[in-house]
DNA sequence: CACGTTCTTGTAAACGTTTACAAGAGGGCC
DNA sequence: GGCCCTCTTGTAAACGTTTACAAGAACGTG
């Protein structure tokens, strides 16, 4: 309610000295104090716009998520927070939706003075979507595969590698029929998970059986795991392990093994991916692919802040490997010892940028 | 980076025709069609910092919350957001931490220019707190129970109700010596739920038994259900039931459960409260007091709205009921029907704003 | 005492919009 | 043809800050 010019005035002071008073700058004591107190007494609280405006920054951010409802965001989330507040910026939390058009609206709104930069996770990357990144007038760093490599800077999960990694801990358990339940194969981490469950698959001679959930959601999964699970028990194929695009997804299929009376883990073994704070809660407790949502929302935002000190550096890569966290939902289902000796976790790995190599040496990532 | 002056002397008028021409104000056609080429080959996009200054106004609203990976946030954040699109608004979620300090700091920046109002739902409401609140340039709803009525819009749930719901429920099904395992009581809803669970067991003549978790999450509500039950059974007396102040402590509760070699519900029933998607991913599915949390969400969008309509109206408060959503963590311990047919569940009550009668009337709500 | 140096202060010009006001253009009507 | 009315346009003043610049004050030094 209060402006710069009343307090000013009521510190008989010009409204310069005032602003440089209270931005610590040359001013004498006296004219502190004065001003300092002129402001306590109107509850000066400065017009953050009109200080952008004339400063050029906010010491704002944006994450703009695709569903806030999955706890990977929320793990990235804080995450970033943790990063950037160091630097003393604050994060808001956008939900993007998972349309391009509504992303598009919000990222332009966001950017056009709100933020000094955005990192944003969407789960559809088209190139509409990339042109309109180009021209917003903040940087941005995206979380998960481009189309193309190079021009953003940019953090991906290796989930083809993490599929890989589910696939073999299940043939180390002595699983050999193997279900996978995607997400939607329209969206960048449905399309490469499934291509690399075929491909380990293949790789490993397993027999496979799949389903693809409409949503990476607890209903959808629920659905689609049902389906998945009758279909093979119909052909006399039943399936002994399901490997689950997301822990959301591995929680419907749960459901869907308690409705056909299948015992997890003796009769049925499941395997999560994204090891969020679910995978835990889940009875018994969901071995999941730790993708490295907190290591990749770190990367994200000290890759904005470098990109805030140095705007012309060049775009960077980064890509986080994934790392198996063993839990009960895939104990060996007669008491056989698995091959490797699991330990109850494996401490995710905390690959450091690959600065060097090519971006994409370790196969369709994310 | 292209201001408003460069589209207009690209299009070969004015500035002010310039604005007008992008805002729909009067111009002659063939100046809005040289207009809007211009600023479609420039990229145009307004600033919004020098337009909010100018006009007053942003479009944007904030949803400050306690903890974004708690779910009941998650839902009360669907309902704001499909509230205020109608009218044209955007949400930014921001996490306020649980600290006062953090919260307030985090207000002022935000009210400062970025939003237009603001709703708001802290676990800890001190004086300290609301006189800032009031200081606030922009108009703000509080979710959840203040200390004293009046001088904010605010809704809130009536956990109180929800739960003697919850210990009502577990009598009706033969439940008889009954655990809480409370959120920290020094929160608001700590306070109140562990008061009311006195009141329902006195009244109900239950014999009860207590623990505290030092926060409302998964890990703190394991911690406390592992010593609650632990104590219980050392004690000869186990439990045969638990109410958990929120759905992340029920989980919590049943994996103390399993350690101990409990089943649910044969041998031991849960209550949680929220009624979030956790308590259908549970299995067994978690029967949950639903305290309205989407209901809350739109009410506040709700109040927000008519205020930014009309700054000058009383400030009004909406209490929501709570309803029981039965699920199977509370089956009858031997196939027993319970007293009352218990349907899958039970529509959330969706109170209607209780603009007339005492505000309080509902005894101690959130 | 004159002079240069440093420190503080005020004036005024930005930042990129919107908008009140006045002026000009174009037409209809008597 | 003159007059009034409407429609469009440009000029300029805001909105609330920050900051370059110049001017003045205070002060030590030769």
């Amino acid at each position: 309610m209060a402006t710069l010019m009343e307090v000013a005035r009521r510190a008989g002071v010009s409204i310069a000295s005032a602003s440089r008073a209270l931005n610590g700058e040359s001013a004498s004591p006296r004219t502190v104090e004065l001003v300092t107190a002129a402001a306590r007494e109107l509850a000066y609280v400065p017009d953050a716009r009109a200080r952008g405006l004339k400063r050029g920054s906010t010491g704002q951010l944006a994450f703009g998520v695709a569903d806030v409802g999955n706890h990977v965001y929320v793990e990235m989330m804080r995450a970033v927070e943790d990063a950037v507040r160091a630097e003393g910026y604050r994060v808001l939390i956008s939900s993007v939706g998972s349309t391009v058009e509504t992303e598009v609206e919000l990222l332009r709104s966001l950017a056009s003075g709100y933020v000094d930069g955005l990192i944003i996770s969407p789960l559809r990357v088209d190139d509409e979507l990339l042109a309109e990144l180009a021209q917003l007038r903040v940087p941005v760093v995206v979380v998960g595969l481009l189309p193309q490599p190079g021009g953003f800077d940019n953090v991906r999960a290796n989930s083809a590698a993490g599929v890989a990694l589910a696939v073999e801990h299940l043939l180390e358990t002595g699983r050999r029929r193997i279900g996978f339940v995607n997400g939607p194969e329209d969206t960048t981490p449905g399309r490469v998970r499934g291509e690399a469950f075929g491909a380990a698959c293949d790789r490993t001679g397993v027999v496979e059986r799949r389903a693809v959930a409409s949503d990476f959601t607890f209903a959808a999964g629920l659905l689609a795991a049902r389906q998945l699970l009758g279909a093979a028990a119909a052909a006399g194929e039943p399936l002994d392990a399901v490997v689950a695009a997301n822990d959301l997804i591995a929680a419907g299929t749960y459901h869907a093994a308690a409705e056909q009376g299948l015992t997890i883990p003796s009769d049925l073994a499941v395997v999560g991916m994204d090891d969020s704070a679910l995978a835990a809660q889940l009875l018994p407790t969901l071995t999941s692919v730790d993708l490295g949502a907190a290591v990749r929302g770190r990367h994200a935002a000290e890759l904005l802040l470098a990109r805030l000190r140095e705007p012309g550096r060049p775009a960077q890569s980064v890509v986080v490997e994934p790392a198996l966290i063993v839990r009960s939902s895939t104990a060996a289902p007669d008491g056989a010892v698995p091959s490797v000796a699991a330990p109850a976790t494996t401490a995710p790995a905390t690959t450091a940028p690959s600065t060097a190599g090519p971006p994409y040496e370790a196969g369709d990532p994310t």
